[in-house]
DNA sequence: CTTCATATTGTCCTTTGGGGCAGTGACATG
DNA sequence: CATGTCACTGCCCCAAAGGACAATATGAAG
């Protein structure tokens, strides 16, 4: 599986270093000498790659790169190496969904075992925000008064009832009704409410 | 929130100690000398509880009775708590949901925040499956039949469909929905669909 | 002012869903 | 054999959903 690697460290010696080993096994490589640089480069999220990151770097340190590319909506896999991993940091970064935390020096065996289970996951998270992305985009063609309708359909209340209490008339549910289906490109009620839930939209039901 | 810790460790002054710290904090407290005296015992997965664990004991280590703690389907969390750390051995237990993974001498600060950490995250696991549970209950009411029905019904099926693939009439679709709706406590297919989806019986969908 | 999207509503008709009432047939169990 | 469960089904009726055809009203955009 080919990507793009997004190396940062502030070492040069060591960026071309990883540089070489990881064209070598066939990977594209970027460097960055700090986690602003990689910040101000904004990587693509969509494209298959990973980030190989340095604990200790000055400014930014690479946990806190951590956080703010999450907090950005990155989902680009981290995979940690530094010199000396302390316990604390090691479990959160984990916690927080790095791939991987290795230690210096890193075998290449172990390191593009990290690598590659990084591209794989991501793909699959990819392929997966994917599917719930074409609904989204739907979802996004409603107009406010459709999705109060489509809100109140998958919680499965009748016509009658979404009627009464959006204050209009059952025929002009029944239009809403038509529109939902036909922009959500589904054809049946429980196409509909599978998309609402795997969208989260039904954490808490009524009857 | 009280609860029950389980210290697993070989050494049994530290058990002593540990086990008046936990119980000034108000928990209740049993230890094992072993992971094998904790397997035999076989604790109660569904009363508030956690397992605080040495990751080197003789006999089975602490990432061992992780694994078949798991493999046996419980749902205890775990807190790890070693002497010395090494970076391998912590990502995989992080990984594995372990909940933290601490090292000796531990401030009574830092451990008991952990513990109330796992038993909140055991507590929500534990009434996210008790819904469930309710509605796997539900679902094996169900005869044969009606459970064929509700596989159709919930991926959109109508009930003329319905009768051509099971090689009934229409009519008796209707009595068997009937029954479906009943015995699952649910007043509309909106409901229906939506404990299919959790339930996880709609991954793969057609029209 | 014209055009377009949005929201609204009415009438009329068809298809689906839901259910009462009643009855048949298979099969298991006591 | 008696009882009970399960599956099946017909007739009839009502409620709900879906859609065709038509029309009004409002506000933003060009």
């Amino acid at each position: 599986m080919p990507g793009l690697v997004h190396v940062v460290d502030d070492d040069a010696s060591f960026r071309t270093a990883i540089e070489r080993r990881l064209k070598l096994a066939g990977y594209d490589v970027k460097t960055y000498a700090s986690a602003q640089d990689l910040l101000d480069a904004a990587p693509d999220d969509e494209q298959p790659g990973c980030i190989l990151l340095d604990v200790r770097i000055p400014g930014l340190s690479g946990p806190e790169l951590q956080s703010r590319l999450i907090a950005a909506g990155s989902t680009l896999p981290i995979i940690f190496l530094t010199g000396h991993a302390d316990t604390p940091t090691t479990v959160q970064a984990i916690k927080a969904g790095a791939e991987d935390f290795l230690t210096k020096p890193v075998s290449s065996e172990l390191l593009l075992d990290a690598i590659a289970r990084a591209l794989a996951r991501q793909d699959a998270a990819r392929s997966q925000r994917g599917k719930l992305e074409a609904f989204r985009v739907h979802l996004a063609t409603l107009t406010q008064r459709e999705r109060q309708v489509f809100d109140l359909i998958v919680r499965g209340k009748i016509n009658k009832q979404i009627a009464y209490e959006l204050g209009t008339t059952e025929r002009t549910v029944k239009a809403h009704r038509h529109q939902v289906m036909e922009k959500m490109r589904v054809h049946s009620l429980a196409e509909l409410v599978s998309i609402a839930e795997r969208l989260g939209m039904l954490d808490s039901n009524s009857g």
